[in-house]
Parts: structure tokens; sequence; C-alpha cells
RNA sequence: GCCGGUGUGGCGGAAUGGUAGACGCAGCGGAUUCAAAAUCCGCCGGGGCAACCCCCCGUGAAGGUUCGAGUCCUUUCACCGGCACCA
């Protein structure tokens, strides 16, 4: 018998299964389809443990439906552009776009060794001009059909590089290169009206009932629909061009508690009243430094400063306000202004203590002690459905939940005429403008006559230009010398192209539609979208939740619309699976000044660095990255142990949607597993053991049962479960004393339900043990359902719901039978008394109760 | 700060409200071997007991619902993901 090497076998099937063709995804009309698809990688230039356990298990559900008689399109691709390939290019001094040809073929050539069944023939990257030529037209026919509209923006502005940063660019409110204390600044830009759509958005979710609810429930709150009256205060105090501030509140029902307005620092008034007064500007543009996340945002210390402006109180004409400008209120949701009530709001709370503003309860609980927040305690925010007992009322009853009164609150404001319900959404407009290089061009040429005119659709595709360079920050298409300059395709005068780029989530927002017809001179082709269309199962990350998976709803609605999808598909994705991440432990030791080194762990042996002896700290684990160098190249593993190593272990140990943490032990287990099934194969074909009745049934019926489990394991995505089922079945075989073709038939069920995870191992070992052509190719086996039925099974008796005894009775006795036997197991434990009552779940368990 | 999730042996984890710890790793004991590697067999949550039986404790913490809770509810702690220009 030759020893089990990975080497040896994986390129020889990989060959043999592209000789055949095996993967090409083909349209049959009799068979159903089934499209599966992983989230596209960025091409960084490495893959990493975390692609192989995504890829895996597209894999595993890819091979498995080919098994079960589907005609299955399982493609890959390429998210090419990005900010990565700029910095690269600023770093190094190379072009975005050689870093990024070079990086997908290194990244190609390490997971084809990998044996993933995927159709090559429909690859493409993003930033092929074909792919974002087609996404151009798109753009063309959204702006068409007014889904795109342009408007300010607040961006990170860095004033000593004068250059857009990315969030992540800024570091504690600075720009990562300058260090520069960074300012939001607005900017004109282009928008995806998603908000149009958020109504739709948030009722549809409703329907993807193979979406995991989470995700539904983060989608859900990010849209964030909500009711609640819009009023003005009207001003007391003069400001020039303002005789009122209109507010928007979900909690009118707590008017009574208000005690000040508060307005954005990019409101119109506040930019008004800086234009005057000096310290009110100075206040300002204190207030816009920082970076333009909610985080940020919400998180900086709450400051605020009197504009001196009095607004009056809608309920009481005698009642005055006044009227702050706050840093926490963020102009972009509802009327960038908000009246504070401090005793039902805890940043409203922070912000009247620091300034010493009233705190005024307008309800308290029903029942029960209660400590009001002006006299110390924290913001009593209850959920809007509790009953809640009104101290300060005008509208409804005094004892009412939160949702009858804020009804309440805005029928009376209606029904008096100042102030009128409104339903919002948190929900923005998507900002697709970026002032970057490398990415797909917008195709619109601005001309003083004209405005913003379309770049015809003949003109298609708006390239890059190549000769650029990354010596300096900024958008390099600002600075190139021809390329911007064009003639106004409407008017023919002189006219200007657009030098913003979109944001490469449209790039991902619509790549699944493309893999239906790669190659279409349109974005899509509608009968080959008609027919492969919806994705049956898409895989990804969780932190895709919500801004990837939202986009990609909202692009296929607007495909729809436009007519590059049939409407069926307006929800791309009908079964939607998050997966955990790939972890390892961070080997760390310290330099002479006491900072952290971290080392790759293939240096790192029993504690202590291989070269030095020094011993490491262990920090558990954590998300693979480069900086703390916890990372495994999945190309030395292929290498050591093989691709079918590599995939067992990423699937084995944690279930799919958790974290698993890699360990090199795990992967020596998993390797010496397949050793193990590799010699019992062999064994199997050698035995010319007579067949033995008992052991033979018995086996056969193990077999049967373990192919009813990994079924239902792999339908599931309980993966980890399947295998822990083929490890018991294993066992199974290996302790088995039945015939020659008792286990051969066994082993080759036993291959054959390992080849969705180890599929080359399993056509080298299908084909020894006499299976007919390729394992790849073979239907997958069926479970009978008569051998899967035990006669007699063991029956678990508890005693006041311990577990005090055990019967074993035949499957189908009476309960009276068995409620006596199990009386009988536990008497000693019942000490004579008559048993109180006595439970029995049939086929399950049996509690009495003494 | 806000939204979502996770927490079970030394470790990864299993368990439609029904025998907690399947399966794997590590560890321990044994077989095989001149020896080792590889392989095979057995044991393996904590405590009590000479001991199989048996008894007590045990699913981050504290309460609750239930005949019965890892699972459902309330509070709380820790960690992870997202927060709109990272992808």
């Amino acid at each position: 018998m030759p020893a089990y090497s990975a080497p040896a076998i994986e390129a020889r099937w990989q060959a043999a299964w592209d000789e055949a063709g095996c993967f090409r995804a083909k349209a049959d009309p009799e068979k159903p389809k089934y499209y599966v698809l992983e989230m596209f990688p960025y091409p960084s230039g490495r893959i990493h443990m975390g692609h192989v356990r995504n890829y895996t298990m597209g894999d595993v559900v890819a091979r498995h439906r080919r098994a079960t008689g589907h005609a299955v399109l399982h493609p890959m691709g390429w998210d090419a552009f990005g900010l990565p390939a700029e910095n690269a290019a600023m770093a190094s001094g190379g072009h975005p776009k050689d870093w990024t040809y070079a990086n997908i073929a290194d990244m190609r050539g390490q997971m084809k060794p990998l044996g993933f069944s995927i159709d090559w023939s429909r690859e493409f990257a993003t930033c092929d001009p074909e792919y974002y030529g087609q996404q151009q037209a798109l753009f063309l026919d959204m702006l068409d059909a007014g889904l795109v509209t342009r408007r300010a923006a607040v961006v990170n502005w860095d004033p000593v590089e004068m250059t857009v940063l990315a969030n992540e660019q800024v570091v504690d409110g600075k720009g990562w290169r300058s260090g520069a204390e960074v300012e939001r600044r607005e900017l004109t830009q282009w928008f995806f009206k998603i908000s149009d759509m958020a109504g739709d958005l948030l009722d549809a979710l409703e329907g993807l009932d193979d979406w995991p609810s989470k995700v539904k429930l983060m989608q859900a709150n990010w849209i964030g629909r909500s009711r609640g009256l819009e009023l003005s205060f009207a001003l007391t105090t003069p400001a020039p061009g303002f005789d009122a501030i209109p507010v928007y509140t979900t909690r009118p029902d707590t008017l009574l508690g208000a005690s000040f307005v508060a307005v954005s620092p990019d409101h119109p008034l506040a930019k008004a009243l800086s234009e005057r007064n000096p310290e009110i500007a100075a206040y300002c543009e204190e207030a816009r430094k920082g970076g333009t996340t909610e985080e940020a945002i919400e998180t900086a210390e709450k400051t605020g400063i009197d504009t001196g402006l009095r607004v009056r109180h809608p309920l009481d004409p005698s009642w005055e306000l006044p009227v702050w400008i706050a840093n926490f209120i963020l102009m972009d949701y509802g009327t960038g202004a908000i009246f504070g009530c401090p005793a039902h709001d805890g940043r409203d709370l922070d912000f009247a203590r620091k300034y010493r503003l009233p705190v005024v309860s307008t309800f308290v609980p029903v029942e029960g002690e209660h400590v009001r927040p002006e006299e110390g305690a924290e913001a009593f925010v209850p959920q809007k459905s509790e009953p809640v007992r009104y101290v300060k009322l005008f509208a409804g009853e005094e004892v009412q939940s939160g949702d009858a009164g804020v009804e309440a609150a805005i029928a009376f404001a209606e029904g008096l005429g100042w102030g009128k319900g409104v339903t919002r959404y948190r929900l923005r407009d998507w900002l697709l403008s970026r002032q970057r290089y490398w990415g797909c061009p917008i195709p619109v040429i601005h001309c003083e006559a004209c405005g913003a005119v379309p770049v015809p659709r003949d003109q298609l595709p708006v390239r890059l230009p190549e000769d650029v360079t990354f010596d300096r920050p900024g958008n390099p298409l600002d600075r190139h010398p021809s390329w911007g300059k064009v003639p106004c395709p409407s008017c023919g005068g002189e006219a200007r192209r657009e030098t913003d780029t979109m944001d490469t989530f449209v790039d991902s927002s619509w790549y699944y539609a493309r893999f239906t017809a790669p190659q279409s001179a349109t974005p899509t082709d509608l009968d080959e979208a008609a027919y492969w269309m919806n994705v049956d199962q898409y895989i990804g990350g969780i932190e895709h939740a919500i801004l990837h998976l939202l986009y990609s709803r909202f692009f296929a609605r607007a495909m729809v619309k436009t007519g590059h999808l049939p409407a069926a598909a307006c929800e791309p994705f009908d079964a939607l699976f998050t997966q955990g991440m790939v972890t390892h432990e961070i080997y760390q030791t310290r330099d002479a000044n006491g900072r952290p080194v971290y080392h790759f762990p293939e240096e790192v042996e029993g504690g202590t660095l291989k070269a030095t002896g020094e011993s490491v700290e262990v920090i558990p684990s954590a998300k693979m990255s480069k900086s703390k160098k916890n990372v495994v190249d999945p190309v030395g593993i292929v290498a050591t142990y093989g691709a079918d190593t590599a995939r067992w272990f990423v699937l084995s140990d944690s279930p799919p949607e958790r974290d698993v943490e890699w360990t090199a032990a795990g992967a020596e287990a998993a390797f010496r597993h397949l050793g193990r099934v590799w010699r019992l194969a062999h064994e199997a074909a050698a035995s010319e053991a007579p067949a033995n009745p008992a052991a033979d049934a018995a086996l056969e019926r193990a077999r049967h049962k373990v192919i009813a489990e990994v079924s239902g394991g792999i339908e599931s995505f309980g993966f980890n479960a399947a295998i822990a089922k083929l490890y018991g079945f294993t066992n199974a075989l290996a302790k088995s004393e039945a015939g020659a073709e008792a286990k051969v038939r066994a082993a080759r069920t036993l291959v054959q339900l390992m080849a969705p995870m180890t599929p080359h191992l399993a056509e080298e070992l299908w084909t020894l043990l006499g299976g007919v052509g390729l394992c790849a190719q073979a239907p997958w086996p069926k479970a009978d359902p008569a051998m899967l039925i035990e006669d007699s099974m063991t029956l678990p008796i508890q005693v006041n719901g311990k577990r005090r005894g055990e019967i074993s009775v035949p499957r189908d006795l009476a309960v009276q039978e068995i409620e006596r036997l199990a009386l009988e197991a536990v008497a000693k434990s019942l000490e004579g008394a008559p048993p109180k009552k006595v439970i029995v779940v049939p086929g399950r368990i049996v509690n009495v109760v003494a």
C-alpha cells in the first residue's frame, strides 16, 4: 500500500476535472439550477485562511449540488478597485493597475491548487474596462431613471495634504500621514437615491426567509424607520432670514420636558450666525474638527454654545427656550435640529448637566421606586412599548405606552395645526463620489453652459488614463494635463470630465448579475440572468451584513427598474450564510524599549523563538492580521499537507458561522485522519474476508445512517457536525468485522461523502474502490429510510429533573408500560413514596415528579 | 456612544426545552518495536468514596419561568463585528 501523499494526487485530479469540464456552468432544462456564490476577494496578493474557509464552504455546497443533479453556477472574480493599490503606488512607485493585475495572478495561482470547483471561464476583475464600462452604462441608465442626484456632503479634509481622507486614514481625529487635525468639509458629490427605496428595502426583509435573522435585524435598524412629529419652534429673538427652527422628534410626548433647542454646527442657522458672530464661528470651526464617522461624533465630548436666540414653546406662549449649537447633532438626520429633553435622553442629560439647563421628567414608571433624573438619576428611557405614568401630560391617557403617547401627541399637534406626523428613515442616500484615481470613472462631463452632461453611450467606457503619478497626495485625475479636457457632448464647447470615481461598493453591488453573462456587450444578458438568478446561496463575512448587502439589494432593484434584471431578481440573494473568521494565537516579545515585537507562528516552537531561544508571550487568538503576524499562509499548508487537509481542517472544528482557531496540532490531526481513511480504503480494497451476516448488516445500517446525517449536515451548513459523523463512521468501519464486499461498499460511501470536503483524496480512493467514472460526477448516495429506524431504544428516567436511571424498551411500547418500567427502574430513588406525577415524552425521556 | 452577536472540560467544540461534554486536540496508561517514528487499544469535567455502583457540584455572573433550562425571560460582566470614504 502506498502512503497517503497529497502532492502525488492533487494536481493529477485537478487536471482530470479540467479535462472533463466538470465545473463549467451549463444551463440544462432537465435539471434544477443552483447558483452558489462566495463574496469575491480583494486582490491583496496573498490568499489567507479566511478565504480558504469561505471558498471551501461554497465548494462543499457546489459539489454537493452537482452530485444531487443540479446545474451549478460557481464563479470567481476580483473586487479589484480600491485604496490599497494607490497606497502601494505611493509607497513603491509602481502603477495601481500593474500592482493589481500582478496580485490577481498571484492569488489565482494560490487558489487553484486548493481544488475549488469554480467555473474559471467566467472570471473577471472589476477594474477590467469591460466590467467598469458596463458599470458606467448602468450609472447612466440610473441617472435617466432618476436614481442619481448631486448635492453637498461632508468629507474628511486633511488641511496639510489638501486632500480628502478615507475614514480609515483618520486616526484619532488626525490625518494618518500628515498628523494634522482633520476637518469636516463640504463638497458637491454624487449620490444614489437609496433613501427613496428605504420603505421597500425594509419591508422586503420579511420575505428573506433564508437569511440569518440577526442580519435582517441589523439592516432593519440601519434603515431605521421611525414615526415622529415635525414641528417648528418660532423664534422670539430676531435672526436674519429665520423666523422659526423646524425640528423632528420621535418623542413628541416629552415636549413638556423640553429644556433647550439645539442645531448642528452645519445647520444653515449656525452658518448664518457664524458670519456675524466670531465667537460662534470659532465654536463651529472647532466642532467641525475630527472625523466624519458617527462613532467619532457620538463618542466625542458633548459641547455646545448658547446662540443667545430664544424660541417659544408651542404648548405655552409664555415659555421660552434657549437655542444652542451642539456638536452631537447630525445635519444628515431629520432637520438637523432637535429639542432636548434631558430627563428622557442620555445625551441630552449629559448636555444639560454640563451647561446647567433644566431637567424635567414627563413620565415615571407605573409602579415601583423611581429616582428622577432631576434628582441625579440616569435618564429614564424605557422601551416605547412599555406603559408609563405621565406626570406632564398634554395628550392621551395618564397611563399609556410610549407609542400611544407619541401617537396622541401627533394627533394633538395636527389637530391644532402646529405640527405634523411624519415617517422618517435613518438611512441616508448613498454617497458614491470618491476623489481618487483607482476606481470606476463617473461618466459625466461638466459644461459651463449645459451643466452636468452624460457621456454618450457610444463613447463608453470612459477609461482611466494610465500616465499618472502618485508622488503627491490628491487625485491624479485632477492634475492630469489632457484627460479631463473634452468638448461638451451637448454644445461642443470646452468642457471638463468629472474626475470623481465611484465608491468600490458600486463594483460589488452587481457583480453577481454580471457572472451570469460575463462577456455580454450589455451589463447583463436578460435570458442568462433569468435562468441563473437569483443567487441560491451567498456566503461571506458578517462584516458585510449591512452596507454591501444593502447596496446590492438596492442595485438589484435599480437594475430591475432600468431593465437589466427580471423583476423576480429584485432580491438577489435567496439564502445568505455569514461565516466566522479564522483566528490564531499571537506571539510577542518586547524590544529594548518595551515595545511589542510580533513573530510569525512558523518562527515559534514550544513557546520559544526558534532562532534565539527567547521565550514568547502568547496572546489569545484574534483575527489573523499581517500587523500582528498571527497569519498562517495557506500556500505553506498546502505544500506541507495538501489542499484536502487544509479544506478538512477549516470545516472541522467550529460551526461555520463562528470563528475557528487555526492550530498546528489541529492541522496535523486532520492530516492524520485523511491518512487513516486512506489506509482503511486500501485495506478494504485488498480484503478477501468472506461475508459475515451480522457484521455486514450492522455496517450497512451505519452506512445508511451516515448518508442521512452527512447529507443533512451539508444542507443545513452543519459542516463541523457532518465531519464529526464522518469520524464516527470511520471508527465504525475500522472496528467492523464485516466481509470484504460490505467493507468496500462502506468505504466507497465514506469517500463519496467526504468528496465535497476532500475531493482529491475522494477521487483517488473512489477509483481504487471500483467507483465508476469521476467521483465529482457521480450521483450522491441515498439513504434508505427503512434502514434508519432502530428497533429498541434507551430511555433515561429522571426524578424531579435529575437522571436516576434508564430503561431499554422496544420503540413502539405503550405509554402505560413505559411508565410501569420507569417507576420500577427508579424505585430506589423514590424510597417507597408514590409519585405525584409521571411525564412520559415518547422516544425521549421519562420524568417522575416525587 | 448606538446597533448586532458570542460566552460550555486543559483546548476547539456537541446537545428540536428532555441523559451536558458527541467528535477532535492535548494529556495519561498499555500493545507493537532492539529502540524510536508511525500505527492500534483503553482512560480522560471537578469533588466525595478502598471501589464498580452511588452521592454532590458544574454551561461567564445573579435572579426568574417550567415536571424539566446550556437552550426561554430579566439584570449584569467580558469579548467580537458594524457605524455610511477599509474591503
